[in-house]
DNA sequence: CGCCGAATTGACACGGTTCAATTGAGGTGG
DNA sequence: CCACCTCAATTGAACCGTGTCAATTCGGCG
């Protein structure tokens, strides 16, 4: 089933595989989101503006093809990536009535979207597809985790941590997704952008990717980044899969306040 | 009407007051929220944990008096804010089903807080009280807002304009609760806490504050912190004010791309 | 072959941290 | 009413992580 496929191509029925790792669904719902994946697909070349910010959201959409980043500006240009978004996310869904763009939405590559109308009628139902709107939960849960292990990121970790911190999030996020393969996976950032995801310089991006290369944790050349010390990252960047955070069961073992 | 009050108390009306300013209430919605404020109040210590990251969250609930935090924590101890909580402010609200708490929640002054479960049902109904859900929808916006203010504050501001794009954050939430006038307003949190709000060490945020005051922006004694020149600060802080995000019209003039 | 954007490198400056005291303010008990 | 205790605020000095500036090299593409 795993063909060679054209390098910008999504893994067939992303949406499907995701949805359903999240939450079972029916056939009707199944359906619903293979329909979605056949549907016209808007495209946005390199580096354009698919959503402004403090615009009202008309129409929220699947990412089925490249990345975006959502990021926000200071007025002397400075500006700071909130979140990066890959094949199988969301841009502009929500449950809430009137839905405004809080970000600013840029193409990080030539992007291929679909319609999500349908989906946020859905989940606004809460009882027409059930199997969707638990799986809808869930991601909107997982988006927040993240913001959240940005945040401290940002606030809190090194450079060295950050970076090591942030791959192992894509590849937690690109894994459920199907689109990461022994730790492997496409990165096609420029160390601009990646700059601007973690609050650092660009000179100093490329150094402390050095860095890391160095020790034997990573590869990364021609836009494919590989992961080969997990263990190293992991406990140099402090990361904690979302997944525990995801299921009823409440975890004991995580850092606790004295 | 506005009488003197003991140092801790919310004004009266408290979550009428916040929600009525976001949606229009009929009779019922407005019954409901002052009902709320005369419920039985829980009450944590100072420094108390209110809620454990990673817990289902039972009881969504409104603080009426006091101060909380959200927080993330790395394993060696280090711990960022994510979130500063005041009186109006939910706890653990949101409309998600069997929601996880994402941080950890602490009281950073004694706090008192109402349960807010009906609040939340009423949330998932959609329908029952479309003011209050109008208004939480906004509510939920705002929170949104701020973590991305938050974000960019951390990755792309210096201290002192962290610090003054915070102080307005708060300005601006405290006045939408009557617990700001004239730019005045109790502020209980040490400079340690501060410290792990804006990312930076004790000591840089005390030299930082020492700088505002230097520069006539800021008096801050004896719990209370008093803006004097609010027009350095939003320039210093580059703050915009989440009010045009939360209306139809679409604002033109936010810095762009290109 | 030549061009252009991205990656890389070196030298230096600076913002912010860390460590280590010291001062100050509020609360308690004698 | 004062002595004492404790925690927060403040200060100084040394240090270091990261930013800035300015080239230079690399890689893909026309």
């Amino acid at each position: 089933m795993s063909t060679v496929r054209p390098h910008n191509a999504p893994a067939p029925n992303l949406l499907v595989g995701r949805f359903s790792a999240l939450a079972p669904l029916d056939d009707q719902e199944r359906k619903a989101l293979q329909l979605l994946e056949n549907k016209t697909q808007h495209v946005f070349q390199h580096d354009t503006r698919v959503l402004r910010q403090g615009v009202e959201i008309h129409t929220p959409c699947f990412i089925v093809g490249g990345w975006a980043s959502a990021e926000w500006q200071l007025h002397d240009g400075r500006r700071q990536i909130v979140q990066v978004l890959v094949p199988g996310d969301a841009i502009g869904l929500n449950v809430r009535a009137r839905p405004v763009s809080l970000t600013h939405v840029v193409a990080r590559t030539d992007l291929r979207t679909v319609e999500a109308s349908g989906i946020r009628s859905a989940w606004r139902d809460r009882s027409r597809m059930p199997g969707i709107c638990a799986a809808l939960d869930l991601i909107e849960s997982e988006y927040e985790f993240f913001l959240l292990t940005h945040m401290t990121r940002l606030g809190r970790q090194k450079a060295y941590e950050r970076t090591a911190n942030f791959i192992l999030e894509l590849d937690y996020r690109l894994s459920a997704r199907g689109l990461c393969i022994n730790g492997s996976f496409a990165f096609p950032l420029t160390q601009e952008t990646l700059a601007d995801v973690l609050g650092l310089s660009v000179v100093h991006v490329n150094r402390t990717l050095q860095q890391m290369r160095k020790d034997g944790c990573i590869t990364l050349q021609g836009g494919r980044m590989t992961i080969l010390n997990r263990e190293a990252l992991t406990t140099a960047g402090d990361f904690i899969s979302p997944a525990r955070f995801m299921t009823r069961a409440a975890p004991s073992d995580l850092p606790g306040i004295v």
